[in-house]
This record gives C-alpha cells, sequence and structure tokens, in this order.
DNA sequence: CGAGCGTTTGATCGGTGTCAAGGATCGTGG
DNA sequence: CCACGATCCTTGACACCGATCAAACGCTCG
C-alpha cells in the first residue's frame, strides 16, 4: 500500500514531541497502512457529507479544514501543514461535517480509520501520542472560535500570522518571523472571517506599522514581540514546547501509580 | 469517593447513544472514581493555565468553556448539559487553555484523569463511546467557528438556539421547541461574540417575526422551522440520531474485518 | 423596601462590508 | 520573446451592521 518507506516520518517526528516513543512504537506508527496523494492546490481530500472512513497524514504542503455556511459563504477551520495528522479519530462519527483541501501544491498521506485504531490497542504509548495530537487540534480550534468571535479585524490577523509563524517552525518549514505564508488573501479572509478587501487593508497597516515587511513572498515579520501583542498572542494553547519543557501530564502520574496496568484480555474497539 | 451510586448514569446514558456497551462497560463506567461538586451560578471548575488533571461530567445544570482574550473580552467556546463529558482527555496536555465555569445552579463530576486512561485500556468499547464524545465535542467546536465567522448576527443567534434544543432534547432536559435556556442575554453575547444591546434587540426580531415566543422562561419556539431555516441549522453535526439510524462507523467495519483483533500484553498508556 | 441583576430603549459612532474597477504577477502557448 | 488569460492584489466611494454610551425599567430576593 505504501509507495515509501519512511514517508510518514514527519507525523513520527510530531508525535515524538508529544511523548517518548520506544523502538517498536515508532515502527509501528511508521508502518501504517496508507496511500499517499499527490495534490494540486485545491485538491479536495474529503467533502462534506463523505463516509468517514480514514484520515489524512499531511507530508508536504498546506492543507485546511473548511465548512460552506449559508449561501456559500467558507469558513476555513484549521491549517495543517508537515507532520500533521488531520481527522485522525474522526471516522468514528461516520461521516466528515466539514471538507479538507488542499492549499497549494501538497503531498498527504491516506491512512485508513481502522489502522489507528489498530494502533491506538497495540501500541498504547503510540495511541496516547494520538490522542495528544486530537486534542491539541481541539485546543487549536477553541482559539480560532475565540480569535473569530472576540478579536478585531486587526488583531484577528495578526493573531494568526503569529500562530502560522510558530507552528510552521515546529513543523520545520521555516521560522516564525520568516516563513512563506501558505495563505492567498482571500483565504486569509475566510480564516478570519473578514472580506479581502478588508484583510487587505489591514495588511497594509500592519506593514505601514513596520510589523511586517512588504514583500509577501516570504512572509517575514520585522517585529515579532510587536506582531504578538497586536495579536494577542500567547503560544501556550499550541504546545510546541511541551516536551522540552518536561511538563509532565496526569495521565503519566496516573500511570506511575499503577505500574502493574494490564489490559482485558481479547478487548477491541469494536462496537 | 464517590457520594452517591450510580451518579454517573446520565453519562452512560450519553455513551450508550454512541454505541453498545456491555453490562461490564457499563458498570465500568459507572464505578469511575468521582467527586460530586454542587455548583452556585458562576463557580469555577477550572481555570485557565491550571494544571488539567481531572475532567469534568455534568450531572444536573449548565456549564460552560470560555477564553478571555484581549482586555477582558470573554468568548464562551461550548455549553455543557445533563450527561456531557467536559475535556475528558484534555489532560494530555497538561494545562487548561480555557476556564470552565457553570451557568446557574448546577451539579458535576469530577474524575481524575487517570481512571478515564484506565477505563480507555481496560474497557475498549466504553473508551471508544469516550473517544466519539471527544470528537463530537470537536465537531461542534468546528460548527461554532463557522458560526462566529461566517453568521450575521441574526442567524448567529437562531443557530444557537435550534442547537440548544436540539441537545437539551437529546439530554433529556427539554424539547427543542420549549426549554430553559441556561443563558443570559449577556451570556448569549459572550457565546456569539455580538454585544449584549445587539443580542437583545436580535432577540427582539425574532420574537416579532414569530419565531420565538414573548415569554422567555422557558424559551418556547414557535416556529422550529423558520427558526431552523434564519439559523441556517442543519443539525447533523450533533449526531444526536446517530445510534438510532444504524449508520456504523469505519471503525465498526474495520475490527469486523480483524475478529481476532487482540491488544499487546502488559501495554499501556504510559509514556 | 432597597440592592442587585438582567433586560430594554434611544442616539450616535465607527469598523467592516459592498460594489466596482484597475494593476501586478505569473505561467503558458504562439 | 511577447501576448494572453488567470489569479491575486490594490484602491476608492459609499452603505450598513453592530458597537458604544447612557439611562431607565423590571424583576427577585433578602
Amino acid at each position: 500500500m505504501s509507495e515509501a518507506p519512511l514517508a510518514l516520518a514527519p507525523f513520527l517526528s510530531k508525535l515524538e514531541g508529544h511523548a517518548r516513543l520506544t523502538a517498536a512504537d515508532r515502527q509501528a506508527v511508521l508502518a501504517l497502512p496508507h496511500t499517499i496523494r499527490r495534490l494540486a492546490p485545491g485538491d479536495h481530500l474529503f467533502r462534506e457529507g463523505d463516509r468517514a472512513t480514514s484520515c489524512i497524514v499531511m507530508l508536504s504542503g498546506f492543507a485546511c479544514r473548511h465548512k460552506i455556511v449559508g449561501e456559500g459563504a467558507r469558513q476555513l477551520l484549521s491549517v495543517h501543514m508537515k507532520g500533521d495528522g488531520i481527522d485522525l479519530l474522526d471516522a468514528l462519527l461516520g461521516s466528515t461535517d466539514h471538507g479538507v483541501q488542499s492549499l497549494g501544491p501538497a503531498e498527504a498521506a491516506v491512512i485508513p480509520a481502522a489502522a489507528i485504531s489498530d494502533l491506538i490497542l497495540s501500541h498504547p504509548a503510540a495511541g496516547r501520542t494520538i490522542l495528544i495530537e486530537t486534542v491539541l487540534d481541539a485546543s487549536i480550534q477553541r482559539e480560532w472560535t475565540a480569535n473569530v468571535g472576540r478579536r478585531d479585524a486587526r488583531t484577528r490577523i495578526a493573531h494568526v500570522l503569529c500562530e502560522l509563524g510558530v507552528r510552521m517552525e515546529a513543523a520545520g518549514v521555516g521560522r516564525r518571523d520568516r516563513f512563506d505564508l501558505p495563505l492567498t488573501q482571500e483565504q486569509l479572509a475566510d480564516v478570519t472571517g473578514l472580506t479581502i478587501v478588508h484583510v487587505n487593508r489591514v495588511l497594509q497597516g500592519l506593514r505601514a506599522a513596520g510589523l511586517i515587511s512588504r514583500g509577501k513572498r516570504p512572509m517575514k515579520v520585522a517585529d515579532w514581540q510587536s506582531l504578538a501583542d497586536a495579536g494577542d498572542f500567547r503560544e501556550d494553547y499550541l504546545r510546541t514546547s511541551a516536551r522540552s519543557t518536561g511538563k509532565r501530564s496526569a495521565w503519566d502520574l496516573g500511570f506511575e501509580a499503577r505500574p502493574d496496568q494490564r489490559l482485558a484480555q481479547g478487548a477491541s474497539l469494536r462496537s
């Protein structure tokens, strides 16, 4: 099924950022069955309402989730990059409530949902990082809700630029102060719930204020701290440094208290 | 630890809406260790930045997630009711990126995070319903992002009223066309990203249009279909009827293809 | 009866949307 | 090498939705 060995290395790398894995865990992740799709700009991976039988791992380039509301207005719900998992567990819901589409040329691995459930059962440490990836995604989604709900246009846009910069830095595809913005102004409008015209004017304002630089490929952040301030941006919710700070989650503690934990025999996630 | 046997029955009931459970699974859910908290209006269960060591199950009343952005503006991120789990897996992130607070008087069970991880390992069928609860929560979060991002005030508010009606009906605490709205107009403003003044005017408009009735305790939806139309509301994303429609998820299929699935011996979610 | 909270109203302001057009850039094919 | 179309970016004039400010009303509960 796989076209290339180690194709899932970016995904493994991101999962290892969430917790230490054994060699067996790493092998299991890399061995996940998958097909690789090379995507032209705007290609659809899922459409709203599709039966959900698989999930996505981004290998290169960018993709987004989106919804269409009302009379065709479009809202981007998330942006994903190298190493990110998309809808890892959403097959549990049976069908998709949103579309997934590439932003620019990209490569993605499509993994059957059952393989993820197998992995969670057969390699719980790896499974735990899958769950972390899922709740992290939810954390970002909450921040986006707050972003479009309670911030004005300038703050909103600055916040998105900061988030993308930090995430791209963490994913190894740029630096927070210099990265290739994967969004057109129209897409940035759909991210922020604004119109393209207003996005354009706000970007000009940010340039005029010296927060970002004039040329746009690549996006250069001239003054990171000021942009973060302007965007009301605190990066905690992205947890890009969770591993390195040595923080341990309550789950670690819980399990440390039960070193003899054993699984029920013959258990499965089957309903 | 538990004050009352069967206190978690509403939670079990919701989980059973996601998949069929065995008697052992049901027992395991009801036996989750927990403490019961009786909450006055506005009591905090978590505060933003708290160490995340436990999760919440709502037993009665309502609670919300929220964030404070910028200079004190508040955004409600979700509303939870009887049977809902809140942040079931968020302890995996180590700390909380949002606050959780009661809306009106309420009762909630506080469950140690480790107990959830134990349950997922020891009773995978029950664990599967926990995961479904988690991805369902994410699905609702995405809809809220789209709601505040791309709908105008009237549509936004109508949408929230429809969602709450359907969910309260599913939770057995009201009917979609007649329920006790757990939100003040100020809270409804924080849900929709509007000001209290504008919320008030929009509600008056909905009343004048005959979509909802004049008295506000309880909220009476005079014309459900028109309110759903006005709110651009399609309830698919809530999956309140997933069980009854007999839909099966890809995970079922995946596991049916591997009836001899066995877990790795001695596995755990410990990192 | 008064305090506190939630709701309602009016007047005005301003941020963002809308409409319309033009300019810049880039890949492609003649 | 240039012409061309497509896509993206930019600009201007104007309209409007929803915010802001300020005040009053109406519950409910001690």
